[in-house]
DNA sequence: TTGAAAGCGCTAACAA
DNA sequence: TTGTTAGCGCTTTCAA
């Protein structure tokens, strides 16, 4: 069967085309009755809008663009693929689709939006992985480029969009605070270095959390570039000390995970002789048992979409842009 | 600056707007000397043609359609986000887009397909995860739709299919044949349950490489649902025997790390106590030193795009499509 | 080899 | 409230 057009509805509900149209895209304009019947003769014949004439047209393609990274070598990168994969269901809901592309670096990143908001006429965009001094919100802005990010502005500028992120002091904070009620007293913070947006975040909670309850800090602080390798250098430092640390709280799984090669390549139990709680939810942490800070991506796919209807409903007349924060939750598991 | 539209280019050229078409799309058609003075119009403008324009004309949008799966708990998944990632990259490299949706089960991603192709004119679907009885590829070979799948069609009618797959029996073979090496004489396979094409194909390569080193296998054969529990029931049930097998061949990352902590609880070391072989190379297997088969993803999505041209090339006259079988490699780490 | 005309399916602007 | 007209940017006839 050949697809219904606007126009066989038209004939079908013996109306003009516009009265279909106006049926569909501004029910208030067209009669109660008028409406019925032109919407019992679009069920009758399946008919559904063509996407390329309606893009054409109303230079609308109802769909969002999104950047699929290249998954890294270590653990993270499920991450986005979670992400991903919320976003793509929740947005087809509502008669979105999302659209891929791949991208190297920011300035290819942003020279991908040209062309595809030239080619594609693509509605928005869904940012995943901000960073400090950000090129691709600065273009989006600058453009009038409808987005979200999945990841909050960093940087002093207070960049003025909307954003969704995970609280990730809160989680390290929750994280220490679990370690402080089960007797811990030297928590360590096994972090990345400074100057990372996320990490930084990561790292407050930690601090406050150790501050709260009257620990010391001092000299319980490491830092290591991701990594499973560095991770567990970073571990045997810590744990060569005189007054080693008993639990150590990590900014990332991948760090966590090589941490945890260390301690039991010492003949010690992760979680008995010393605890870890790394970050992110990763398979491999549910594998061994790692303690982890697990991200709501469910919450954030759908989020961003809230948001971007926001944007996209106001982009006329913008009002301030929200920003969420979502709590993430602790998935305590063997080691902590 | 607003984008250049055909018209434009064809007034900067002098010439009419089917010759600057020509000169895109059938430059045999056209003077070189026309040609040249087009294409610099073009250049100059820097033009691009506008999708919905052209699939609202033609009835082809430049767009392939690919389902993004839900991440399961285990440790699978990774596969398909770098197996995505990598069709992303090329297909933009040839001037198409990766579009994505989500579906549940078989009988909604057909339904996807429909809504996909009426709505968005999508000139071919790539799908992953085939198995028996697959009722996608039979819809859409039904529908005369263009596709390609990554992963063979399994089961006893010859679907007649452009696909690319990974030789799964070659990589049991090759991590069977390495611990053969290596001395070990009772290799267990730890298998999903008959039934499986995937699973099947695997558990072949791990038997045939045992007859052919004239290795026993019965009894060292079990099968378990995909996860990290059952299978470290599986492995603890094989540990547990008079003569336990000295190395497991696993049919997934998720098998052999669930038989990873059932040895390190016994207070063994895999690799050294129990030889270990994964499969899938997911990064929980570089975190814990698993060693594994490891599937050419890159390639797989580059052969992916090649047969998908041929198959689009050929709609009109089909030729017998191809398949295409790629060899995996061995990973090893310490565990083998 | 090039150009003129028509139309893909839809909706914005305007008229009735 | 409904219908008419026009045109989004492109390519496919077909005629020059």
């Amino acid at each position: 069967m050949p697809r219904a057009t606007l126009a066989a509805v038209a004939r079908e509900a013996a109306v003009s085309r516009q009265t279909v149209s106006n049926a569909l895209n501004a029910p208030e304009r067209v009669r109660p009755e008028t409406r019925d019947r032109v919407l019992q003769a679009v069920a009758r014949l399946g008919y559904r809008p063509h996407r390329a004439a309606q893009t054409l047209r109303t230079r609308r393609s109802q769909t969002v663009g999104a950047r699929i990274e290249r998954l890294a070598e270590g653990v993270q990168g499920v991450v986005l693929v979670r992400f991903l994969h919320a976003l793509t269901a929740r947005a087809q809901l509502q008669g979105y689709r999302v659209l891929l592309f791949a991208a190297e670096d920011d300035e290819r990143e942003t020279a991908a939006y040209a062309e595809l908001l030239d080619d594609h006429d693509l509605d928005a965009f869904v940012l995943t992985g901000t960073h400090l001094g950000d090129a691709r919100t600065a273009w989006l802005t600058a453009h009038d480029v409808p987005f979200v990010t999945f990841g909050r502005p960093w940087g002093s500028v207070a960049a003025d969009h909307a954003w969704v992120d995970v609280d990730g002091a809160a989680g390290t904070r929750a994280a220490t605070e679990h370690l402080v009620s089960t007797g811990h007293r030297r928590i360590a913070f096994l972090g990345w270095p400074m100057g990372s947006g996320a990490g930084d975040d990561r790292r407050t909670g930690w601090h406050r959390a150790c501050a709260a309850a009257g620990l010391a800090v001092a000299d319980l602080e490491v830092a290591a570039l991701d990594g499973l390798e560095t991770g567990r250098a970073a571990a045997a430092a810590l744990l060569a000390r005189p007054e080693p640390p008993t639990a150590l709280v990590c900014v990332s799984d991948s760090l966590a995970l090589g941490a945890w090669t260390e301690i039991t390549a010492r003949g010690l139990e992760p979680g008995r002789d010393v605890a870890v709680i790394g970050f992110d939810d990763s398979p491999a942490a549910a594998v061994v048992g790692l303690s982890s800070v697990s991200q709501p991506l469910e919450a954030a796919a759908e989020t961003s979409l809230d948001l971007l209807r926001e944007v996209l409903a106001g982009s006329a007349r913008p009002p301030a842009p929200r920003s969420v924060l979502l709590t993430p939750r602790l998935a305590l598991r063997r080691s902590g």
